[in-house]
DNA sequence: CGTGTTTGACCGGCGC
DNA sequence: GCGCCGGTCAAACACG
């Protein structure tokens, strides 16, 4: 079924809550990307890993994220404990994705991918406009690397094993929910993270990262603290 | 009292 | 130039 093949994402990982599989299985992915993200850091990783029990998942295979073309599979609380989703992400390797410099779904070039290659699925679908579009590709030159994915879950904030501080909160006018701005609060840091509620489906947080860390999770900070 | 959050003010980019 | 909007700042506040 050719509509799976967009359920991941265009700006964010997911596209549209409605279109994610349910069941276990192997779903076209687009040919033009690979997921996780080229590049993701590992707090996006463990994020999805925390929030496995209540929310659908994408994870990539091993074998499959390769420069252009990777399957996907979907999972749900389900037919999934916690262990063997974990287990999953372990064997999935998400930690090789380094391999590639480039990340494509920063900077709205996800965007970009998406709205060329599908046919007969335009950018007003997409929920991204001409407008919005040209506002990205100008903010590029001064943006980190970013992106970002949709979880369903309770909890606004998942644990992804690093610190932050809010340092923000606003009301956009996109989504009409509040979105929280954080920081990572480890020096030299600048990561920088966004959580919303999705307009479209509140039961669903967008979170997006920018930017990189420059230290692993938070455990060294923790035994610095405790010590 | 230290740490983290809240929230209104402020700023810069962008479209008209 | 003006107004809108998203992002950030920072003082006030809450909490342990």
């Amino acid at each position: 079924m050719s509509t799976t093949s967009h359920s991941i994402v265009h700006h964010s990982l997911f596209e549209e809550q409605d279109q994610m599989p349910t069941q276990i299985g192997f779903f076209p992915f687009p040919t033009n990307l690979t997921f996780p993200p080229l590049g993701c850091h590992q707090s996006s990783l463990k994020a999805f890993s925390s929030i496995a029990p209540s929310s659908s998942l994408v994870i990539s295979q091993q074998d499959s994220v390769s420069n252009l073309t990777a399957e996907t599979l979907f999972s749900t609380t389900a037919q999934k404990s916690r262990e063997d989703l974990t287990s999953s992400f372990r064997g999935a390797q998400f930690l090789s994705l380094h391999r590639l410099s480039v990340n494509p779904w920063a900077l709205g070039e996800v965007a970009d991918c998406f709205s060329c290659k599908r046919s007969g699925i335009d950018d007003h679908h997409l929920g991204i406009s001409a407008t919005k579009m040209k506002k990205i590709k100008a903010r590029r030159k001064v943006r980190e690397p970013r992106f970002c994915f949709k979880t369903m879950s309770d909890m606004d904030v998942l644990d992804d094993g690093y610190k932050w501080r809010k340092y923000g909160q606003k009301v956009v006018k996109s989504t009409h929910h509040p979105r929280s701005y954080y920081r990572c609060i480890q020096d030299n840091c600048r990561v920088k993270k966004r959580v919303e509620r999705f307009a479209e489906d509140p039961r669903m947080v967008i979170t997006t990262y920018e930017g990189r860390h420059v230290h692993s999770p938070s455990n060294d900070l923790e035994d610095s603290i405790s010590t």
